[in-house]
RNA sequence: GCUCGCGUGGUGUAGCCUGGCCUAUCAUCUCAGCCUGUCGAGCUGAGGACCCGGGUUCAAAUCCCGGCGCGGGCGCCA
């Protein structure tokens, strides 16, 4: 290891001791007879004092005309001192450029101007360098974390399903094509058949947390071409079955966010708590709160779920969409107006879609040729249904807007490292 | 897919509507210098920009057309 001790883990029965600590020089302020260089990891930041009458004139120099951003290694006695930021400070005795930065940097690490996301996503590796745009990243990690440890609490199986696919399965949104040796491929939209065929396969509950793409030119804070999905699907369960492990889930996700202080600190907000059930309200239900701006058998524009936001405040469910809305694969209610399907949102933020899946392959393939769809194309999705098909139902969820939403987090891609966007495939 | 808008130093902006006083504002930044407790350090001096092409005009950062790049809203969705 190249460092003793990390710059925000100085204890008191280090004042006094002789440490190495390494890291990225963020600062100097040289202000004559004395200077003040900041020293920065992953853990904070701890200041440089340099005595200009007590350092070899040279080094004295040449250690306060380091490019900032360069890397540095130090040595020299830590000490308690009131007047320097956090109360530690270090004398060194050397430092050591392992690596100078160039400049100008592509945009101020530190600066008080506040680079365009554009600018910043350019230079992510120097805009991951700011506490308040990793702390997005800690509270990521945290939901995702919390994500597996809770599905496997609840007996779900983890799985990995193909993202690269021979046919445009379900329809709606449009997929990438891509070359597949001399066919032609397309890249998984959703994991959902395979999640299905597992169903078929006796394996009951599973869950995956893969990327999905879409072909979608849509460019909002929220909408990425390449995103994460976590989807789960359950054998002898219905909708209502799996609202529940939803709500369970992100509340356990809520509760693994609560604990990361630091990172809700740096970020200046609140965490999210929940209080469950959580609330649900049906497709019925939410036309009526629309206020006129939902027209039944239509689906809930951005105008009408700003509305129906505004009364829910927070994580709600709208169930008992219209069939007509829902794919083909979504289980009709008693009353086959309406569906099994559900939508779990975030104030106006779309964050899950799921529902009970139809298990008998005859209503399926009735569902196919209703919207639009030709059975004989779905034989290899259809087969498994033929052999002891399960009732089952499952979900999709964002874990890019979980975190977004977890995170306080304005636009999707604050909580994704490299967005892939309608025109951005770099870096 | 529809629609609205934007493009000025490394970064973030003012100026554009109402063309000339723009040798282009301010901040940050970079460089040089002064300064022994900075903590948004201060002070002095210097450096650096009108997306590209065409047009209108005596005159274009400013008006018009085209291109390129980008953003927002809607649609669709996670």
């Amino acid at each position: 290891m190249f460092y003793t001790r990390k710059c925000g883990e100085i204890e008191e029965s280090d004042f006094g001791s002789e440490q190495t600590l390494c890291g990225w020089l963020q600062d100097t302020r040289n202000l004559g007879g004395i200077a003040f260089l900041q020293l920065r990891d992953i853990t904070g930041v701890i200041q440089l004092t340099l005595l200009k009458k007590k350092l070899d004139a040279d080094d004295y120099k040449k250690w306060t005309n380091i490019n900032r951003e360069s890397i540095v290694l130090v040595r020299g006695i830590v000490k308690e001192n009131k007047e320097a930021p956090g109360g530690v400070e270090m004398l060194p005795d050397n430092i050591e450029l392992l690596n100078e930065a160039e400049t100008p940097l592509p945009l101020g690490v530190i600066d008080k101007i506040d680079s365009e996301i554009e600018t910043r996503l350019n230079a992510r590796y120097l805009d991951l360098r700011k506490s308040e745009i990793a702390a997005n990243f800690q509270i990521r990690a945290a939901v995702s974390g919390a994500v597996h440890k809770h599905l496997r609490r609840e007996k779900f199986l983890e799985v990995q399903t193909p993202k690269i696919i021979a046919s445009a399965t379900e329809g709606g949104t449009s997929l990438f094509e891509m070359k597949y040796f001399d066919k032609t491929a397309y890249l998984a939209q959703s994991p959902q058949l395979y999640k299905q065929m597992l169903m078929g396969g006796g394996l009951e509950r599973v869950y995956e947390i893969g990327p999905a793409f879409r072909a979608e030119e849509h460019n909002t804070p929220r909408h990425l071409n390449e995103f994460i999905s976590i989807d789960i699907e359950m054998s002898f369960a219905d909708d209502d079955v799996v609202m529940g492990v939803m709500e369970r889930l992100v509340d356990s996700a809520a509760r693994a966010v609560a604990k990361e202080t630091e990172a809700l600190e740096t970020l200046g907000i609140e965490p999210i708590e929940l209080e469950l059930p959580l609330p649900r309200i049906t497709y019925d239900e939410a036309v009526e709160m629309s206020n006129g701006k939902a027209e039944w058998g239509e689906d809930l524009s951005m105008e009408a779920t700003r509305e129906i936001a505004e009364q829910m405040n927070g994580f709600y469910f709208i169930t008992k969409w219209p069939l007509s809305l829902k794919p083909f694969y979504i289980q009709p209610d008693d009353d086959p107006k309406y569906s099994r399907g559900f939508d779990f949102m975030y104030n106006e933020v779309e964050m899950t879609s799921g529902g009970q899946r139809v298990h008998d392959v005859n209503m399926l393939k009735e569902r196919l040729k209703e919207q639009g769809l030709d059975p004989d194309g779905f034989n290899h999705y259809l087969d498994p249904f033929r052999y002891g098909m399960p009732p089952h139902a499952g979900w999709g969820l964002g874990l890019d807007r979980l975190s977004m939403i977890f995170a306080g987090a304005k636009n999707v891609r604050e909580c994704v490292l490299f967005p892939r966007d309608r025109t951005r495939m770099t870096p």
